[in-house]
DNA sequence: ACTGTATATATCACGACGTGATATAGTCAT
DNA sequence: ATGACTATATCACGTCGTGATATATACAGT
């Protein structure tokens, strides 16, 4: 799939989604990315097994992410080309996000 | 309703919620906050009218917007103090989301 | 007077998403 | 052998943003 349209369906991209992604830089598995996004917000986004199986198996299927190995009890992903090209669009749009949150956080005091 | 239940809601906030809520820290109606967005975001994101009044209904009922003033073709909407509260909980997770994309950011070139 | 564009709000069906529950099963320490 | 942790899969549920449709006023140009 191309790009124009993989960033229509990503972005914005969804918290879940984005660190899932950031966290498969490195090959992990859902159980592994679970623990790495724990960690990653001081235990703030914990995600739900329902959330991280689905995620993948919808990523695979849009390429942004690949099966890196199979082991026995372990689906092994990394992210593509594609991917990494979708966050560096989400990246911009969150530098963005935070110069406007910064602007005007002012005015919630 | 408490600001506990209102950050379950509402964190982690859609786009289109923080735009609103950063829109309406000046009293403004449904049209002109899908104005004032497009102008923040440089015409990127152009706001449904099923989004906008959706959403500002939903608001209203949540009580993190209030109505300032209702016009003839015109209801005025302006956060409220727990809609303050509640973006200054969103500001944060943003800043860490911010921190974490800056730390990851060369790993997707 | 007619036409087109902009302003302004409301409602509905649709597809997509994250959650939490439920289920299943292997591993490892006590 | 019991409990805690690792690991994946699936499903119903409620929520969200979108785009279409509808309605109506206002104003400028021709």
């Amino acid at each position: 799939m191309k790009i124009e349209k993989i960033s229509k369906k990503y972005i914005p991209m969804t918290e879940t989604a984005f660190y899932i992604l950031l966290s498969l830089t490195i090959p992990r598995h859902g159980y592994g990315i679970i623990k790495h996004v724990e960690e990653l917000t001081v235990g703030r986004l914990v995600l739900g097994s329902g959330t991280i199986y689905g995620t993948l198996t919808k990523m695979q299927r849009d390429e942004i992410i690949t099966v890196y190995a199979d082991e026995k009890r372990k689906t092994i992903y990394e992210i593509t080309d594609v991917g990494k090209e979708l966050m560096r669009h989400e990246i911009t749009r969150l530098k963005e996000l935070h110069v406007n949150a910064l602007m005007y956080e002012g005015e919630f005091k």
